[in-house]
DNA sequence: ATGAGC
DNA sequence: TCATC
């Protein structure tokens, strides 16, 4: 028996849905048959863009609402992206991964994805966060599972997260959702409070050092002024920037953080996932 | 700390 | 040994 499927178009300017899912933000989704397919919001969805026009074919029971929001068609990104081109360099990232935007990630899911993400490349983290929602999400399609809530992962021992292969990251999570679940940590409030206070309280969580609570806060509370600084953005900054007065021969991850948000301004969030995507796919 | 790759 | 969104 078939169903009838969820099919409709999505469309807006400068938007490619290739660089926006490869670029490293989300975990959650893979090419399959020209298909991108992933797990959002608890349901399947199957996205294809037409090379042509630009439109997004979309096979999801999810209305088209919500893809115009996680994918951020409410930023004008031709505006943003000629706030943050500032020389040569960022000028180069932009032309060759025009249409990459940033995606607007459900809170929880993105805190424990980059709680899992340290000390990690994407493809590790890809398979521990699928592991873990076969483990303990619910099957929504054969084969495909939700994203856990924070009491079924607060239910979790030590060992059964082990079993998913986390690690050292396994107690982090079951902590992380305890707090949530406790009320300790209100996900919701961090959207009400400034970039710094939003930081303070994710650091206070064991795992969530500076760069990760900048990719969370980047990623899923609007904080479009974090400015993550991991490895590669580090390099990239030092070998093209590193000679700018603001750091004094001393670029520290820190520093950068800050010269980020400072050359950028309040886009250099977008500025930073240019420069994180090329250096992953052409080195330095 | 751990996995990929040499 | 190297790299780790």
């Amino acid at each position: 028996m078939n169903s009838i499927p969820d099919m409709y178009t999505l469309f807006s300017e400068n938007f490619n849905l290739d660089y926006t899912l490869d670029c490293g933000q989300v975990f959650r989704w893979d090419l399959i048959d020209g298909w991108w397919t992933g797990v959002v919001n608890g349901h399947v969805a199957r996205l294809q863009q037409d090379k042509g026009s630009g439109e997004v074919l979309v096979d999801c029971s999810l209305p088209k609402c919500f893809f115009e929001n996680y994918f951020r068609f409410d930023d004008d990104l031709d505006s943003i992206l000629q706030e943050v081109n500032k020389d040569k360099f960022m000028n180069e990232a932009i032309n060759k991964y025009m249409g990459l935007r940033l995606i607007r990630q459900d809170p929880w899911e993105c805190l424990i994805s980059y709680m899992l993400a340290t000390a990690w490349s994407i493809p590790n983290i890809k398979r521990a966060i699928s592991m873990m929602c076969r483990n303990y999400g619910d099957e929504i399609e054969d084969g495909y599972y939700s994203f856990p809530e924070p009491h079924a992962l607060v239910h979790a021992c030590d060992d059964d997260l082990r079993a998913c292969k986390l690690g050292f990251r396994g107690g982090r999570v079951i902590k992380a959702a305890r707090h949530v679940e406790d009320g300790n940590l209100v996900l919701d409030d961090i959207f009400q409070v400034d970039y710094e206070e939003a930081k303070q309280r994710l650091m206070f969580l064991e795992g969530i050092g500076e760069k990760v609570a900048d990719c969370i806060l980047l990623f899923a509370f609007e904080k479009m002024e974090a400015f993550p600084v991991d490895t590669h953005v580090e390099k990239v900054v030092k070998t093209v920037y590193g000679h700018h007065e603001y750091f004094n021969g001393n670029a520290t991850k820190s520093k950068i953080g800050n010269w980020g948000r400072m050359y950028f301004g309040r886009y250099c969030g977008y500025a930073q996932q240019y420069f994180f995507y090329q250096k992953r796919l052409e080195g330095i």
